[in-house]
DNA sequence: TTCGAATGTGACAGTTGCGTGACGAGTTCA
DNA sequence: TGAACTCGTCACGCAACTGTCACATTCGAA
C-alpha cells in the first residue's frame, strides 16, 4: 500500500512546519498549501487523501473551503480535519455542519492528531454492503472473507479473492484485461496486462479441485467473463 | 445481541460529541441530551442500557438526576456513570451514595470510558442470566471475567480479554486491524496497526495449551477472524 | 491446412505480510 | 520502594504472494 497524501492548509509556516515534520515521520506524504487559492491547486495535482484545514486563513475561512469542496462531486470525498485556535461551541458545530469529518482545537498533541487522521481514515473505507454471493455450487461470504464449495473452503490468495469477487458482483458481463486491472487492481497501478492472465489461471486451478473452473471463461480478443452458462 | 444504547447526558456539546464520537465507533447506540429535563424525555422513549452523566448540568446537578431515577422502580436498574470536572475525594463519595455505579473524571481517555462502561454493564447485568459466550472448548463468562478450558482456567491481560471478547461476540466475520483498533482499543486511540498483531499473538499464546489457538484466524491481506471452522 | 496472434501454463526472483522474541516505559500492588 | 504485570514498538526471518518471462497450446482467418 502506497503512502497517504496528507494536504495541509495552514497559513502560519512555523505550525505547517511542525505539523508536516509529525506526519512525515508517522510515515505519511506531506503536501502543504498557505491559503486557500493555493490549496484547490495543490488538490488538483496532489489528489490528497485527506486534507488538515486551518479555521483561519488569510483568503478565505476554512469553514468555507470545506463547504465548497463538499459540494463538488471531484472532492466531496476527500476527508477534511478543521484546526481551531479556540474551542468555541459554535465554532464546532459550525464545523461538523460545514461538511468537516473531524475538528481538532489548537493546541494538540501529535498524538492526538495521528488518532483523528486514522479514525476520519478509517471511516472513509466504506464497509461493503453485499455479503454473501452465489453461483452455481461457489459461496463467497465477503464479511467472513470466505469462499466455499457446499461444505469445503476454497484457499484464495488476496489477489484471486478480489478478482471472484469482483466477478461475481459482475457475472454475465465481458471485462478486458485493462479493465480488470482498473477495477480490481486499482486505478493508478502500472502492471502488465498479461498479469491478469496468470491470476485467472491461478483463479481457475484453486477452482478445479472443484469442477468449477467453468465459471470463469476467456472471451478471445476481448476478455475475460464469469457465467453460470456455459460458453 | 442488539446494540447497547447508552444516553450522554453532558451540556457543553463539544464533550457529548467527542464521547459520542467515540462510543459510536466502539459500536454503541448514543443518544444525547443537554440537561436532565431532555434525559428524562430519553430515558422514557429509548430506554437506555446505560447513562453517561455530567455533574455539573444547566438545571440540577447530575448526582440529582442519578438520586431521583435511583429511586424509581422504572429506572433504578439502569447502571449510571458520573463525569466529573475534578477529583475531589468529596465529590467521589457523594457520587457514589447517590447511586451512580461509577465515576470518572475528566480528562478521561476513550479507553478508560470504555473499560469502566464494561465493567459496569457487567456488573448491573442480573446475576440470573448468565452472559457466558461459549465456542468449542472455550468459554468466557463474563460476569465473572473469567475464560476457561473445561475445568481449566485460562488467564488473559486485559486487552487479551477484550479482544476475545469482542471476537467471541462477533464470530466468524473478519476485521482489518483498523477495525480492532476502533472497537477494541477505543476510537480515538493512536497505536501502530501492528500492535494488533502482537495481542493477537498474545491471545494465541494463551490459548495454546489447550490447543485453541485455531480459533483465532489470521486473514492474509484482510485482518483477523474468530471462527470454530477451520480455515 | 497453415500461419500468426491470442491465450494457457510453469517457473523464478523480488516483495510483502505476518509471526515472533526482546526491550523499555509505565502501572499496580504489596 | 521494588517486584510483577502490561503495553506498545521494533527488528529479524520465514512463508506466501506477486509480477514477469519464456515456452506451449489453441484458435481463427485465409
Amino acid at each position: 500500500m502506497t503512502a497517504k497524501r496528507i494536504l495541509v492548509v495552514e497559513d502560519e509556516k512555523a505550525i505547517r512546519d511542525m505539523i508536516a515534520f509529525g506526519l512525515r515521520r508517522a510515515g505519511y506524504e506531506v503536501r502543504e498549501a498557505q491559503d486557500c487559492r493555493e490549496a484547490r491547486a495543490r488538490i488538483v495535482d496532489t489528489r490528497p487523501d485527506l486534507m488538515l484545514v486551518d479555521w483561519m486563513l488569510p483568503d478565505m475561512s476554512g469553514l468555507e473551503l470545506t463547504r465548497s469542496l463538499k459540494r463538488s462531486k471531484e472532492t466531496e470525498e476527500i476527508p477534511v480535519i478543521l484546526l481551531t485556535a479556540r474551542s468555541e461551541e459554535q465554532d464546532k458545530v459550525s464545523g461538523l455542519e460545514g461538511g468537516a469529518d473531524d475538528y481538532i482545537t489548537k493546541p494538540f498533541s501529535p498524538r492526538e492528531l495521528l488518532a483523528r487522521i486514522q479514525a476520519v481514515m478509517r471511516r472513509a473505507a466504506p464497509a461493503g454492503a453485499a455479503d454473501v454471493l452465489v453461483a452455481d455450487g461457489l459461496t463467497l461470504d465477503d464479511s467472513s472473507h470466505r469462499v466455499s464449495a457446499g461444505e469445503r473452503e476454497i484457499p484464495l490468495g488476496p489477489t484471486e479473492y478480489r478478482l471472484l469477487h469482483f466477478f461475481m458482483t459482475h457475472p454475465e458481463r465481458v471485462f478486458s484485461r485493462g479493465q480488470l486491472l482498473d477495477r480490481v487492481w486499482g486505478g493508478n497501478t502500472y502492471v502488465e496486462e498479461r498479469t491478469v492472465d496468470v491470476h485467472i489461471r491461478r483463479l481457475r486451478k484453486a477452482l478445479e479441485p472443484f469442477s468449477l473452473e467453468r465459471l470463469v471463461q476467456t472471451v478471445r480478443g476481448a476478455g475475460y467473463r464469469f457465467s453460470t452458462r456455459d460458453a
